[in-house]
DNA sequence: CGCTCGATATTCT
DNA sequence: GAATATCGAGCGA
């Protein structure tokens, strides 16, 4: 049985947890229309870092707002998002003590448990198509305003993420779809994955 | 494969 | 008014 991520792996650099959330499993505990539990799931393969304050990329660049409040708060969080008008976006706080605000965007997983809900959920059946992007991935997961807040440490919570083995190569590269900071690393990506989101295939020689 | 473009709600200036 | 932590269709090579 794996081990969900608890505050204490939260509670550290945001860039650390983002570079270090690679590989390991996103987990969304859902209710069946039959009224039983059961499991979506798949390996992270694509993350993204925003800090507070000192971040000009980041949501919370100008301090907490209605939005993005819970960037502020503890780690270990469901931050979610709308945007562009028609998609969500999902991500988990993370900040060391000292750090005002922080969250670590998940951009793309591997499907690995409940992909036939997940081709229902986005009306589609390649799996490169399900959770490869931001938007994909919340659609896939069901993910929606709901689950802002949830935290995400504690056991039978409706998503968290559990312990597994890093990849062997973890790439760094700037953050998708930025105007500001675009010089900072602080995308991670499993450079071997095939289900990275289609505006940030790595080149691989 | 890669590029461009329109859609669309919320937030920011 | 402008911008946005995006996506899918449509086009050309």
């Amino acid at each position: 049985v794996n081990k969900v991520l608890e505050s204490k792996f939260y509670s550290r650099s945001t860039v650390d947890v983002a570079r270090e959330l690679v590989g390991m499993r996103l987990v969304r505990n859902i209710m069946t229309m039959a009224g039983d539990f059961t499991r979506i799931a798949g390996i992270i393969v694509e993350t993204e870092a925003y800090e507070g304050t000192d971040d000009p990329a980041s949501h919370a660049r100008m301090g907490p707002t209605s939005r993005n409040h819970v960037m502020f708060g503890p780690a270990g969080r469901s931050y979610v998002y709308f945007t562009y008008g028609n998609h969500f976006c999902f991500n988990v706080t993370a900040k060391s003590r000292s750090q005002l605000a922080g969250a670590v965007l998940l951009r793309a997983i591997e499907p690995l448990e409940g992909t036939e809900i997940m081709k229902a959920n986005r009306g589609r059946e390649d799996l490169r198509m399900l959770a490869s992007g931001p938007g994909r991935l919340a659609q896939a997961l069901g993910i929606d305003r709901k689950l802002n807040g949830v935290d995400m440490t504690l056991p039978g919570a409706e998503i968290c993420i559990e312990a597994n083995a890093a990849p062997k190569r973890v790439a760094a590269t700037p953050r998708i779809g930025i105007t500001r900071a675009t010089r900072r690393r602080w995308r991670f990506v499993d450079a071997s994955s095939r289900f990275q989101s289609r505006y940030s295939r790595i080149k691989v020689r």
